[in-house]
RNA sequence: GACCCCAUCGUCUAGCGGUUAGGACAGUAGGUUUUCAGCCUGCUUACACCAGUUCGAAUCUGGUUGGGGUCACCA
């Protein structure tokens, strides 16, 4: 087994196109088979600057790297001679100083489809003439791929539904050619929230931006293989090595799925939680392994951290009034008898304060934090020491 | 418009002729508690519609409606 993820490098890919690189990758790994990346610069017009190494850098922070590369525009030669085979045979015509292929108007051409096991079959009279070597004498992705696909033994074509009306002209290439067709894996395209084909445009993320916010790779893989995949049962939380072991083509659902980051939200919170509190401290890079653990069951990102955890770092600025300065006094006043600054000790005292001037703590958060919330107050001020806690009530 | 694909809670989905239609997210009400989280418990919400097949249809068939995709010398 054999499959290939091919983008073409015009920028960034979103979440929904990187979904495809792991249905190769799992589709690989379980079959013991291997995973070519294919960068499809056959269109030098739209060619990105650096996309070609953010796509390997997706892949590679993913942990689902490919096992051999291919570039296009370094086999110009070998589309060239294709084309011109196809010229010969008599299915392509030149025009413009391109080449053009027509598929006979009567010729039916159908495949089964390895989403949901259906058979899709179009017409020749449907399908358009289409061009396969740009008068530029690149090839086109109609073409390209075709003969990548053959010569590379590409066993699954595991591409966006958005190509299943152009596999009757790959048909009718391989065809001509006398080569084989691959199984063919169109996968249902993610949809945004309103239901428009997942895009930039949309606000579609890559996952190299939702790295940057603070997602896990083990949560967006997680999330992102559920999108259109489901092993049956209700297993949901799984790691890369579980899904290699439980993937199945049969399991692909045949409809569009909808992204809805409200549970790839979720999904990091639980895979933050999974995580050992030196893992995440690493991983949030903080060296207080005691900080760590109080944020982790807070945190929906990485940069929740940075939010939670500011006030130790920053005094924050406070607007108080005069009821909570009476407050404040009374709070200096009764922690300055903490003997021994520990969290049970303070607690004890704050909730003498809280009660003696009839507060809730809510009250008190704000007077240390800034916030009405955050983490738990007595372990906070123990961590910040006893000298700086009294630095932010300003005595 | 033509051609293709699709249709179970708001969302992700389980189901594959007989189920009180299950789980998860979100929402909501409680519990735990030192705020907020987390954790635990409960609740709300779905088979698009119409025919047909069948003793029996969410499951099979046809149609309707709705949604999506494609119609470039882009991929």
């Amino acid at each position: 087994m054999k499959v290939r993820f091919a983008p073409s490098p015009t920028g960034v890919p979103h979440i929904g196109n990187t979904r495809t690189a792991l249905f190769d990758y799992l589709l690989a790994r379980k079959n013991k088979g291997i995973f070519i990346l294919r960068i499809e610069d056959t269109d030098q017009k739209r060619l990105v600057e650096g996309a070609e190494e953010k796509i390997e850098e997706i892949l590679d922070w993913l942990g689902i790297s490919p096992d051999e590369k291919l570039k296009q525009s370094e086999r110009l030669d070998t589309y060239k001679k294709y084309a011109k085979e196809l010229v010969e045979k008599g299915v392509a015509y030149e025009k413009d100083g391109a080449i053009y292929v027509k598929v006979p108007d009567e010729k039916k051409l159908s495949w089964t489809d390895a989403v949901g096991n259906k058979q899709i079959s179009f017409e020749g009279k449907d399908v358009e003439d289409f061009v396969v070597l740009k008068s530029d004498g690149y090839p086109t992705y109609h073409l390209a791929s075709v003969v990548d696909d053959h010569l590379t033994e590409i066993t699954h074509v595991i591409r966006g539904e958005e190509w299943i009306s152009s596999v009757p002209k790959h048909l009718f290439i391989y065809e001509s050619l006398g080569w084989k067709p691959p199984v063919f894996v169109h996968l249902p395209v993610i949809l945004s929230t309103d239901k428009s084909k997942l895009s930039k445009r949309h606000g579609a993320k890559s996952v190299l931006e939702l790295r940057d916010e603070g997602y896990l790779k083990e949560a967006i893989i997680n999330f992102m293989a559920l999108l259109g995949w489901n092993p049956g049962g209700d297993k949901e939380v799984m790691s890369l090595e579980e899904m290699v072991n439980l993937f199945d083509l049969k399991d692909v659902n045949v409809s569009n799925p909808i992204f809805d980051i409200k549970k790839l939200d979720w999904m990091n919170g639980v895979w933050i939680r999974k995580l050992s509190v030196e893992e995440l401290a690493k991983r949030v890079g903080s060296k207080d392994l005691k900080l760590v653990e109080l944020a982790q069951s807070r945190m929906t990102t990485l940069n929740d951290f940075g939010i939670l955890t500011n006030f130790f770092y920053e005094k924050p600025k406070i607007k108080l009034d005069q009821s909570d300065r009476i407050v404040v006094e009374r709070l200096a006043k009764e922690l300055s008898n903490v003997k021994t600054w520990k969290t049970e000790e303070i607690l004890l005292v704050l909730k003498k304060v809280m009660i003696e001037e009839k507060v809730k703590m809510k009250v008190l958060y704000k007077i240390f934090t800034g916030s009405e919330s955050g983490l738990p107050l007595p372990q906070s001020l123990e961590i910040l020491g006893k000298e700086k806690t009294f630095e932010r009530l300003n005595v």
